[in-house]
Formats: C-alpha cells, structure tokens, sequence
DNA sequence: GATGTATCTTACCGCCGGGTAAGATTAGGC
DNA sequence: GCCTAATCTTACCCGGCGGTAAGATACATC
C-alpha cells in the first residue's frame, strides 16, 4: 500500500559530491524543474529556485542546458515519449476499438498522474519558442489522432455505437487532460486508482447498447440537430 | 449564421474621447485585459500591452485598477457571476437529475466559449494573491458541489445509472473545463454547437441503461475493486 | 602528489516589468 | 468663458530575472 512517500531519495542529493556524473545530474535538474514548474509555473520559476532547491548556484545549471527554455523543453520531450511509448503499445495489440479506448484512456491517465506526463498538458506552451512549440503542437496532434482512429475502429467493429468521434475525443481527452490540473501526488487517490475508474466510467458512456436513452435527456435550448 | 466577426466595435474606442465615463472605460479595460490575458497569459501580458492595445499609456490604467492582479481578479469574478447565474436557474429548476445535468453542461459549456469563462479556468490560479485566491477557490468549489448533487439527484430519482458521483463529476467537469483549452472563436465550431453536442454525448454516459455493457471493456491492468 | 580539466561560485550586466510623481490637457458645471 | 477636478502623459525608480565572465575548487588520472 503505502504508495511511496519520500521513498525515493531527493534529487539535490546528486549534488551532493562533485563526482563527474553528468547525465544523472541533468537528470536531477530536469525532475526537480518539473516540480517547480507544476507547482510554481514555468514563469514563476525562476533559474535561481531550481538550482536554490539542488543546494546549488544558478550559473552551475548553465553546465547542463544552454537556455532556461531548454529545460522546458526537455519535460515536455520527457512526458511525450511516456506517452508515445504506451501508445505505440496499444496500437500495435489486438482488440475491439473499445478495448483500444479503455487502454488509451488508462495508460494516458496514468501518465497524467507523473511529473513529466503533467507538464506536457499543464504546462503554458506559450512559454516555448516558436519551433519547439511546432514540435509538441505535433506531437499532441498525433496522440489526438490515436484516440480518433481507436474510436472510429470501435464504430466500425461495432463496439463503439454511433457518435461523432471529433466530439468523443475531445470530450474524453478533456476529462483524462483535467486529470493534471487537481491531481496531487499526495491526494488521497492513487494514479492507478484514477486511472481504471477513468477507463470503466468514460467508455461506459461509448459503449453500443441495445436500449435507446429516452429522449427527455436533450439538451435545452437550439438542439443541433 | 455568420457570428459576429468584428460586428462589436474594438474596445480602445471607449478611450477615443477623454468624456467622463468611468464605468465603460473599466469595462473596456477589462475586457482587453481578458483577450490579452487568454493569448499571451497573464505573466507574460504587460500593462503596457493592454494600454497599448486601447491606445493610452500604463499609467492611465491605474486610474481604473489599483494593481495589476486587480484587473485579473475582476476577470474571474466576471467570468465566476456568469456561470454562477445560470446554475442557480438551473438548480431551482424541476427535473430529472440527469436533465439538470445535461442543462448544467450545456449552459456551462457556453460560458467556456466566452472569453471571461475561459479566463476562470484556464488562467493561471497561481498569479492570484493569497486571498483572492480563496475567493476564486470557494467559487469553483461551489460549482462542482453542484453538479455533483445533480448527479446524485439522478442516482435518487434512477434518471442517472449507478455510478461514483465524485469520478463522474470529475469527468464531466475535465471535459467541459477543457473547452476553454481548445476554442477559439473564430473557428469553425460556435459556441451552441459546441455546447448542445457536449451535453448529449456527455449524459449519455450517464444515463441508466437497462442492459449492462459487455466485460470486456474493462481496462488492462489492476482493476481497482 | 602534481597536473589538467570538469565543475561550481562570486560578481556582474542589461533589460524589462510593476508601480509612482508631477505636471499637461481637456471636460463640463457655473 | 473660467475654474476646478478628472483624466492622461512624460519621466522616472526599484527590483528581479536570464544570462555571462572570470576565477576558485575539487576530482581523476598518471
């Protein structure tokens, strides 16, 4: 149980000794900016509270990364491919367009509950240059797309009923997307938790079912047809 | 059809005379700050940029504003009384607690599709002080204890399928917050449509169904329960 | 144990932001 | 038409930020 609490050692420790180990202290950076980032914003985040919280000094971070803008950079780069990484694997298995979705759903909610994964959709992407922006705006567009084509598969196959899969996307990456914005690491729900509840819940409302909804369910005002 | 595109006069017209009239001028500052604020952000939107845009200098503003964070506060306090007027039509409404939640979407995806809706959700809570930040906090607060008694309402009356009212506020909530993400006004989809397809595909979800959905769509993984 | 090099610090620069002081300009009641 | 008060501008201050220069310190290798 007990999910890990201070279990992992804080990353300020990589400083702790000058031994020449880059690739673990940029390691260090990168995490801790994600904290701060996620719990400060990126503007508010100044270089000096990165490097204050790895007992270090601002010019040192300048040893791992050129820009401030790089580090962020770096989290988003870090969060996407947890992302693109689970996805491939759905992609690639067998399965009702159903079952795609409710692993889609899973795996990403679970990613929305890590660090890394949080900041690619919490994040101001304002923050980023033009071409890095280019380059998570893909990204995002090709994780968007996974999630169309999966639902469309269902429609297809059957196990999906009839809807419009630009609206299903938007609606379920929006409640799997909010997941970053209240989720806590020391809230009382755990990633898993919120993940197979977020699975069950929103593709109970895709599913094919043999019994209409009564009609008395529209919405008030113009109904779009 | 065609929604109006430039059909209301740019906002700095209001400082185009120097006539007495604080009260439009207020608005009128309130109103660019809220256009700049949702495309640039609050951080990176300074008082030179809404001055600017309404064709007078910074100090000009301070004649309306005290501090910079007053200007962004109004704009959730804007953006809170409209969602908090259309919800207490609805809460006193007769109904199903599922025709009060598809109302509840409804209404309360138009108001992500306007520019001071957007603002409270998806401007940055962090850039507000101490205690205007409760204030905005006890406000949305309220807005998901309601939703979640009309939910409940729907669990009582059998209008709402078994289900845990807190996860399916949650996604309903995501959903619909993450509106404000993605819109833009001048983009193919109005704010109606948006908001009456939002409605009839989120309650679907919701509502009660007489046959059960196949097993096979649970999500991979440990299931929680 | 000396040496060269990676690592980190102290000190600094330029810039831009929020905010203020003090004075010009215009509106509008009389 | 004048005078007062509201309105807006020009000029400025201070602080903090990203980023850099140059020198101190400790590691690792021989």
């Amino acid at each position: 149980m007990a999910r890990s609490v201070l279990a992992q050692q804080p990353h300020w420790k990589a400083f702790a000794s000058r031994r020449r180990d880059p690739a673990t202290k940029r390691e260090a950076v990168l995490k801790t900016a994600a904290e701060l980032f996620l719990e400060k914003s990126y503007g508010r985040t100044s270089l000096n509270d990165i490097a204050a919280r790895l007992n270090i000094t601002k010019p040192a971070l300048y040893h791992y990364f050129h820009r401030k803008e790089e580090i962020l950079l770096e989290c988003y780069r870090w969060g996407t491919t947890l992302i693109e990484e689970s996805l491939t694997e759905i992609a690639s298995s067998s399965g009702t367009g159903l079952e795609k979705v409710a692993a889609f759903i899973y795996s990403y909610a679970n990613v929305m509950t890590v660090n890394f994964g949080r900041c690619v959709m919490r994040l101001d992407e304002g923050d980023l240059s033009a071409q890095a922006l280019e380059e998570v705006r893909n990204y995002k567009r090709k994780i968007d797309r996974r999630l169309r084509s999966f639902i469309q598969d269902g429609i297809r196959d059957g196990s999906v009923g009839p809807c419009d899969p630009k609206i299903a996307a938007f609606s379920i990456a929006g409640a799997v997307n909010w997941i970053c914005m209240w989720y806590e690491p020391e809230g009382p729900l755990t990633g898993e938790e919120i993940a197979s509840q977020f699975a069950r819940t929103l593709t109970q409302g895709l599913a094919r079912r043999r019994t209409e909804v009564s009609r008395r369910t529209a919405p008030p005002g113009p109904s779009a047809d």
